[in-house]
DNA sequence: CGAAAATTTGACATGACTCAACTGGAGTGG
DNA sequence: CCACTCCAGTTGAGTCATGTCAAATTTTCG
């Protein structure tokens, strides 16, 4: 897919020649919407690229309530990277939130890739790295902002994502039940 | 120093001679308890890896007061992620809570060790891996667990921490009030 | 020893949660 | 195409976790 080559081509320069090469590591799937790609308890031994669609990773707590960790729509990355390097079981769940295009690649596959493409260590090292940035900034924002502050700054950030998916689930995603996240709106 | 090397080696192998040459690119310092290693508003170029001691990342709310990111004592890596990628002036203050020693990689050294040793890219992508996988949990915790239970976490898991530094960093690092972690403990 | 900082304590305020009831669409099946 | 169900979303009353502010106490350290 066009859309990944020009992903990886944001961190690291690639000869059409390795583009090609490196697509060939992954493998394009279609689900619907509501599909699990990952249970709690699973090993997750893949990564995922989303390249049309949305998924969503959570987690339950001990009375069942989802705690959405991360969305990925269009042009997005995802996994549980606990399970993915330690090979333990996931303590997370993936699925689908509408229909949703991806491609996938396994661990194996990458180990194969970056021993051949040592580049390719540059990308995801760099990719990382802007994650980390992210979740740091999401772990400030959970310390000293304001439930509805949070809100506003996700609606602005993800404008799409909130055409997406159900209202509950960026409660979730910022940290408040749905209840309250409804009453915070109507203050407006 | 052996500590570092160390580090290093529990991602990826280094021979005696690689291991030399890429200590080259650190510089050792030492500075006294409460020093400034960078403001809000600098351009973070460097990341630092303690030897010894402790140092702090925080952020600022519009209040003034502090929200403690992350830790770093003996065998820890810390910077800001973000004004040393993309060079914009950092959001943070990293500073030391005790006497440290650590050792300086600035971004010119990092680019020049990383054309010379590409193997290092994979041990800094591995590094943020981890990192990542440490994030998320962090924030889990933020939604999902009370702060009581937030504390007695921090406590197990970071015990050398716990004597390092004064209480109300602690309360800081996990997103309560001073005053309010002091209630929590009184309570058991 | 004495000043400054850290920690504790108490009274009170508030943001966020719980639970239950209600509303309004979006399917679904007859 | 209607009746029915099932969610998502809203609303309200009451509660709980955590915050605020101010003062008292303890610890740290020059």
């Amino acid at each position: 897919m066009e859309l990944l080559i020009n992903n990886i081509r944001r961190y690291i320069s690639l000869s059409d020649e390795e583009a090609k090469e490196i697509m060939s590591f992954f493998e394009l799937n279609k689900v619907s919407k509501k599909i699990m790609l990952l249970e709690k308890g699973d090993e997750s031994d893949f990564t995922l690229f989303v390249s049309s669609g949305c998924l969503k990773m959570y987690s339950l707590d001990k009375d069942g309530i989802k705690h959405i960790i991360q969305f990925a729509s269009e042009d997005w990355w995802i996994s549980d990277l606990y399970s993915f390097l330690t090979g333990n079981p996931s303590e997370y769940y993936i699925e689908s939130v509408k229909d949703t295009s991806y491609l996938k690649l396994t661990k194996e596959q990458r180990e194969i890739m970056l021993e051949k493409h040592p580049k390719m260590e540059r990308f995801f090292r760099i990719m990382c790295e802007y994650n980390i940035i992210h979740s740091r900034k999401r772990i400030v924002d959970l310390m000293q902002t304001p439930a509805k502050e949070r809100y506003e700054k996700f609606c602005k950030m993800y404008p799409t994502i909130v055409n997406d998916v159900p209202l509950k689930h960026i409660a979730s995603y910022i940290g408040v039940t749905p209840e309250f996240l409804s009453k915070l709106r109507s203050i407006r």
